[in-house]
DNA sequence: CTAGGGTTAG
């Protein structure tokens, strides 16, 4: 009977048989695999839930099967949560419960990311030994890593009884996504080691791990496996080629994979590289891109607007930026919220802060923090007190607590020698719980990527590092530069200011590069946070002192140093 | 008392 109905059955169909079965008594038997088959049916071909949940009421003795029926069923509901109810009631009706029931129950609450429900689950299928099951394991290993529980997604993996090459990927995938991709790569070589040979989907999550940490050496060997083992016939993988040569400061290689693509180009391949145009600051090739994509019949989606805004930004095309978001509506595609966000840094850059200002009145939504965030250090730039006023008090009134917010309203007070007002905004800083985002960099030095925070000294040639940043400090001034200590805010003397500044992440970066090799090759960083104008001076400089090319990849663009001058012209 | 369930780029 269960081979009568394939996916294909229509609803009349399914229903005749479900006549057939009561008619004949089978619909109540204990086990009845047709009657199973008919409620995943009724689930997942014909989207009604609710029969098959009225269907399953009329079963005397539901079996296994039936109750992964439903339960498969509410996964994609609009109450996944309720997947864990049926699975109580399961369990209080000693209904056996097997590995793929706990499979189902587990993904719905993955969907609504039900934490405490997830943690019960995992110590029912510990108990039941189903960790023996790798898909199972998998299932719980990805969950975890999704609601941003690393250790226990690790832990888990760990304890598999049976890992397969989908097991390896979900932890692979995990920490690349869950912002470690220091130990996606180790992840990856250890696969490597155990004799597991990586897949598409191992080499996505490598790549993006690569992206993250500017790692080119470990980036070009992945590629390299990629070309030999065919994998690049998958449209995925060429993207995250692209993407992973782009965020590693190669644009010009990004665009070689492009340009000789033998699969298909999607959509996310033309944003992938209009972005890495955009992130390299060269606008005039993102617009280039942006018009063959129209003749290749591709139709632009909101991230590809987005790319575009962020290409004029970074390159300083504001009629070009404005003109497009103008005619976003136009192509059919809605501006959000990160849309606005772009126009009004793109506006604010250009020094156009009322009408920025007037852009955030005007839009269909609630701005943002970000939004509120971008104007304020626009205000910083063109030293316009009476709209930081203005912003500030919209950013206390959200609730904003970074120190980057109370550092540019200070910014603002400094410029217009308003010490008072310095000082209240520090005090108010003090009383306020307020974050600091950490800042760090990372730089590959003979293959091995080394992370750098700020003023950190746990590297192991760390009195080498400060000497040379001295020495530098010591040439440098003699080109005249002076410490931009205003980008400090601390109650501190300026000579411990300047030794704040002294101590970013990206100058100890630069300066473990300039002690471990003597060659000319460029230097490459990569940085969290937005590169501050001070290390930005000091590297133009320093490229021009010590002959290097200087690559510095900040939170949203590229810096190519070389002799004295930045690609960004001084503009980001 | 079939197998079914897990990992995926901008």
């Amino acid at each position: 009977m269960a081979s009568l109905l394939p996916k294909y059955t229509s609803l009349s169909h399914a229903k005749q048989l479900q006549a057939h079965l009561i008619t004949t008594g089978q619909f109540q038997f204990r086990i009845c695999p047709s009657r199973s088959k008919l409620l995943e049916l009724y689930t997942l071909s014909f989207d009604s839930l609710s029969f098959a949940i009225h269907t399953f009421c009329q079963i005397l003795t539901p079996s296994t099967n039936d109750w992964n029926a439903i339960l498969r069923g509410l996964i994609g509901s609009p109450a996944p949560t309720d997947a864990f109810l049926w699975y109580k009631t399961m369990i209080r009706g000693s209904y056996r419960v097997d590995a793929l029931t706990c499979s189902f129950v587990l993904k719905a609450c993955a969907r609504v990311l039900a934490f405490s429900e997830s943690i019960q689950l995992h110590s029912h299928i510990v108990r039941k030994g189903f960790l023996a099951d790798a898909l199972l394991g998998t299932t719980l290993v990805d969950l975890y890593a999704k609601v941003g529980d690393l250790d226990s997604a690790e832990r888990v993996f760990d304890e598999m009884v049976k890992r397969d090459i989908a097991s390896w990927n979900a932890l692979i995938s995990g920490f690349a996504q869950g912002s470690k991709p220091t130990e996606a790569l180790a992840l990856f070589k250890r696969m490597e080691i155990v004799g597991f040979k990586p897949n598409e989907i191992t080499v996505l999550g490598a790549l993006s791990a690569c992206s993250q940490l500017g790692a080119f050496k470990e980036g070009e060997k992945i590629r390299a496996y990629i070309r030999e083992e065919r994998l690049d016939m998958n449209v995925q993988v060429c993207n995250a080629v692209i993407d992973m040569y782009a965020k590693c400061g190669f644009a010009d290689k990004a665009y070689l994979v492009f340009e000789s693509m033998s699969c298909k180009k999607s959509l996310v391949t033309w944003n992938t590289m209009i972005m890495a145009f955009a992130m390299h600051g060269d606008g005039c090739k993102a617009l280039e891109l942006f018009e063959q994509m129209g003749q290749a019949e591709v139709d632009p989606d909101a991230v590809s607007y987005l790319a575009l805004l962020c290409a004029c930004n970074h390159a300083g095309l504001v009629e070009e930026g404005y003109g497009l978001f103008n005619s976003m509506e136009k192509s059919g595609v809605t501006p959000n919220v990160k849309h606005y966000g772009s126009v009004v840094d793109l506006l604010g850059r250009a020094g156009r802060l009322q009408e920025a200002y007037d852009v955030i009145n005007s839009m269909p939504m609630v701005p943002d923090l970000v939004l509120w965030q971008t104007l304020l250090g626009a205000c910083r730039t063109y030293a316009n007190v009476e709209m930081a006023e203005l912003v500030s008090q919209k950013l206390v009134e959200m609730g904003s607590n970074t120190d980057g917010d109370f550092v540019l309203l200070s910014n603002v007070y400094a410029a217009q020698k308003r010490w008072a007002d310095v000082g209240r905004v520090r005090n108010a800083m003090k009383s306020r719980d307020v974050k600091k985002v950490p800042g760090f960099s990372y730089v590959e030095e003979k293959g091995v990527i080394h992370k750098f925070c700020n003023g950190d000294k746990s590297h192991e040639s760390w009195r080498e590092i400060y000497a040379k940043l001295d020495e530098i400090r010591f040439r440098i001034k003699e080109y005249g530069y002076l410490a931009e200590t205003s980008f400090v805010l601390h109650d501190i003397g300026e000579e411990e200011k300047e030794n704040a500044l002294y101590h970013h992440s990206e100058k100890l970066a630069v300066a473990f590069v300039l002690i471990s090799t003597s060659t000319g090759t460029p230097i490459h960083v990569i940085k969290n946070l937005r590169i501050c104008g001070d290390c930005h001076a000091m590297i133009k400089l320093i490229s021009k002192i010590y002959d290097r090319e200087i690559i510095v990849r900040d939170r949203l663009r590229f810096h190519r140093f070389k002799q004295g001058s930045c690609s960004c012209r001084d503009y980001w």
